[in-house]
DNA sequence: ATAAGTGTACTATATATGTTAGTACACTTA
DNA sequence: TAAGTGTACTAACATATATAGTACACTTAT
C-alpha cells in the first residue's frame, strides 16, 4: 500500500488510485502538499462524491506522517469546502459548491494572470498556452458532472 | 513618493509608476510580494530593459522595510533572470531570456493546471477562462518586444 | 455495556523561515 | 575624498512547520 524511500512517498487509496505523491525535500510544506494531492484528485473526479477518505491514523500510520500534519490538512480541506469531517465516522468528499465563491476566483485569476505573463515572457506562445488551458479543462469534473 | 498605513504601504519608482503595494496582513512574504511586483512591472514592461531599480537603501528608508529584506527579493530576482546587479552601481532590468529554460515552463504549465482545474471545479466557463489567458498575455511583453 | 475505530483538542518541543538591527567592507562615481 | 552603491556577516526575535504524547467525545458493531 505504500512505497517510499527517505525523502518521498506515496500513498494510495483503495490500493489502486495513488492519493498522496509527498517529497521531503520539497520545500512546500507538508500539509500542502497532501492538501494538493487530495484536491486534485477531487477535481478530476478520481475521488467520488461522499466516497471515504482514508482516516488520520491509517494515513499517518503508512505515511509515518505525524497525525497532527495530516489533522491539519483535513481541517484546511473542510475550511475551503472539498471535503467534510464526520466526527467519529471519518471525512468524505463533498459535493461540488452550488453557490460561486467570486473570492476564490478572483484570487485564482490573479494567479492565473501571474503565470501566463511569465510564460509569456519567457517566449511560450499563444498556442501552447492554449492548448494547456483547454487540456486541464477537459480533465476536471465541473459542477458534480461525469467526465470524458 | 510614499503611501502607507499601518499594514500597506505603495513605493512608487520616478514618481509614477506604483513599484511596490505591500500588505503586512499577507501572509505571504514581504521579500516575495516586493519580488512579484517587480517581476510584473518587468513582465508588463512598465520598466523597460537596462532601466535602474530603486537601491537596496532608498526603498528601505521609503518603506520602513528592513533592507535586509529588500536585499533578499534583488537577490531572488537577480537569480531568477529578471534583474542584475552591479556592486557599487545597482540593480538594473536584466534583458529578455533569449535561452528558453524549459524547467521553469514545466512549473508553470503545473501551476496552470492546477488553478484552471479548480476554477473548473468552482463552475467557472472555459469561455471565462480563456478571456482571462488571452487578457494577460495581451498585456506581457515577449522577447523584449514592446506592447500596445 | 464494551471495544475498536473515528475526529478533536490540547501541551510541549525542536527546527526552519522570515524580519529586523547593526556593523563592516568593497566597489563606483563625481 | 566623499557619497552612494552592493555584499557579508552576527545576533535576536517572532512565526510557521512538524513531531510527540495525552486525553476525550462520538459512532459503529458486537
Amino acid at each position: 500500500m505504500v512505497a517510499f524511500n527517505t525523502t518521498s512517498k506515496t500513498y494510495h487509496v483503495k490500493g489502486v488510485i495513488p492519493i498522496i505523491a509527498i517529497d521531503l525535500r520539497n520545500p512546500k510544506p507538508i500539509y500542502e502538499q497532501i492538501k494538493d494531492s487530495i484536491k486534485e484528485l477531487i477535481i478530476t473526479g478520481a475521488l467520488k462524491q461522499d466516497e471515504q477518505l482514508p482516516s488520520i491514523r491509517e494515513m499517518a500510520q503508512d505515511t509515518s506522517i505525524n497525525p497532527n500534519t495530516i489533522q491539519k490538512a483535513y481541517k484546511d480541506l473542510e475550511a475551503e469546502g472539498f471535503i467534510y469531517t464526520v466526527t467519529g465516522r471519518g471525512n468524505f468528499v463533498a459535493p461540488p459548491p452550488q453557490q460561486v465563491d467570486s473570492k476564490r476566483i478572483e484570487k485564482l485569476y490573479s494567479i492565473l494572470r501571474e503565470t501566463v505573463g511569465e510564460l509569456t515572457y519567457l517566449g511560450d506562445s499563444e498556442n501552447n498556452i492554449i492548448n494547456v488551458v483547454k487540456s486541464a479543462i477537459s480533465h476536471s469534473v465541473p459542477q458534480g458532472g461525469s467526465k470524458q
